[in-house]
DNA sequence: TTAATAATTAGAATAATTCCATTTAAACCT
DNA sequence: AGGTTTAAATGGAATTATTCTAATTATTAA
């Protein structure tokens, strides 16, 4: 049985797609949802896992293709911390993330807009930045989960 | 022939490594030197055949060996872009990275205190951010090189 | 100079991701 | 609804950056 998407998130989800000339098949839909189900960041492993509860015969290649898919029309972010398994996020504002080095767990960071554009005044004339990263890692000195 | 170090770099080094009780191995200051000699943010690939016109019985293995020691003295710092291989960087001063997606350059971008510390600011109480990554992607709408 | 052991070496192993050839299923058109 | 077109899904093989392993070599301290 396939994931079934709130009626707004499956509005957007539809019309992105649509917007791009890509069509709406159950495993994309199955793969934004268990991403905006559990915002824990998880990696592709982690989708493949959740998808294969719902659409049994999903194979990883889909789930790699189906996410950079998303990518691709803006429904999620990826979130690369130094060489680790790429994260997916469905959070589209701007914010940056924060990454536990003694649990792995990542966390949403908001950027106010004062500072997001003193950092996108940091890039030189003649440089366009499409795409901002801020990602911080150290402890959580209080336990957090 | 080993490479060769300025007498200011070869002080750094000898005693960044003897401060964490490690050896001065040709291999790694030779590693060392090429990554300050041309600081255009090689890959450990670029790195190995830098290395090998030097040292030419150096293997991969022990480049990767010797940039984890470097990064971990402190003397080098790793810049991971997306999922591209890590490039290695020998600019200490706190800098943000600007990646044109045209070239695949990277290049430099400093970070003013006052941004810094803005930066700083956002990770919420009861985090510690021992680390700081900033990059930037998109189109340098000049040339630069 | 030698002993102790840390570092290097070559090659095998791993892990995340991508590619490929085939099969399946959306979406458009009557 | 049924047929057609073509994009997407599938399973498995391939790739790539990196790490591991066991044997050899070289640095450092005595």
């Amino acid at each position: 049985m396939a994931f079934s998407l709130s009626p707004s998130s499956k509005k957007t989800f539809a019309q992105s797609l649509r917007e791009k000339g890509l069509r709406s098949t159950k495993q994309r839909a199955c793969v934004y949802g268990v991403i905006l189900d559990k915002r824990d960041h998880p990696t592709a492993d982690d989708i493949y896992q959740r998808v294969k509860k719902h659409l049994p015969s999903t194979s990883f290649a889909t789930v790699y293709n189906c996410l950079e898919t998303l990518v691709g029309c803006g429904l999620v972010r990826q979130v690369n911390m130094d060489r680790s398994p790429t994260r997916y996020c469905p959070n589209l504002s701007p914010h940056a993330h924060f990454k536990c080095t003694q649990t792995g767990q990542i966390f949403d960071v908001q950027i106010d807009k004062d500072t997001l554009s003193r950092m996108q005044a940091l890039v030189p004339d003649g440089f366009m930045a499409e795409n901002i990263d801020l990602c911080f890692s150290g402890k959580g000195h209080t336990p957090h989960n």
